[in-house]
DNA sequence: ATGATAATGAAATACATTTTCAATAAGGAA
DNA sequence: TTCCTTATTGAAAATGTATTTCATTATCAT
């Protein structure tokens, strides 16, 4: 089953209906291979669905979002854009020249973790890693 | 010498004035335990400095991050505030609860960075791993 | 096919950040 | 010290980003 169709079982089975401008979203999101700001969904979106309207796209990201289909992508620059979430035990890598996105399933940090919870006495709930360097294409 | 005149130095190395607003707003960052919002440093600078403006926090603070003395702390809810930066191989955590920040000297991320170097093609410049828990006093 | 209501788009609003600019103050030169 | 240049400042305006409101539209269970 494509991806996007997944995503949008997954939306149903949250209690959403499925719509053309969801459809649309989703779509863009499960195909990208750069981050997307809203307004870069709004703009692609448009080409196919002339009529989307920008606060559409908000509330659907953030729906993806709390579905943990769709992440927020943190840059020097600023955290307006996101990316189809990291699953598992992947990481999320950037190219600062392409923007391309790739995703890198390495080792989970659990031995870190275990580390810094015994000997900073910091019970450790949640973390994200981010790395920024440059593609195969752009070295 | 007090971290406070450390940061005063490297700012009058790079060609800045010393001046009143600066000289509050690095006195908070250097002794803040929490991330601390524009508007929470505007606020706070009034206290001793009434004149203050906001635009010169925006200023002042992009400033100390372009010397690394100060970094943006990225959280689900939004990515606006800032913490004194983590030297070398420290990563901060940050306490879900109380919002105390600490810092973590544990590096480990190495032998990671590499493998994915030379897994993936990708070539990593930087990496940001950021810690979500409950400090000491909150569990 | 119908109807209840979730979802939509546009406008208004709220919030965050940056730009502009005249007045002020820092700090080197006299 | 006093003067002078100019970096810095604060206020207002402008820009950019995100959310709320609300009447209209479209989905989907019946």
């Amino acid at each position: 089953m494509p991806e996007s169709e997944q995503w949008l079982e997954l939306l149903e089975e949250k209690g959403c209906r499925i719509t053309e401008p969801r459809r649309t979203i989703v779509d863009l999101m499960v195909h990208s291979d750069n981050a997307l700001s809203p307004i870069d969904l709004f703009d692609k979106a448009r080409a196919s669905f002339p009529k989307m309207g920008l606060v559409t796209v908000y509330r659907t990201l953030e729906i993806l979002n709390q579905l943990g289909l769709v992440e927020r992508v943190h840059q020097k620059g600023g955290c307006h854009m996101y990316l189809r979430a990291a699953n598992g035990h992947e990481h999320i890598m950037l190219c600062t020249r392409c923007g391309q996105a790739a995703y890198f399933h390495g080792d989970d940090l659990g031995a870190l973790i275990h580390k810094i919870n015994s000997e900073s006495g910091f019970l450790i709930q949640e973390h994200w890693l981010q790395l920024h360097g440059l593609c195969k294409n752009c070295q």
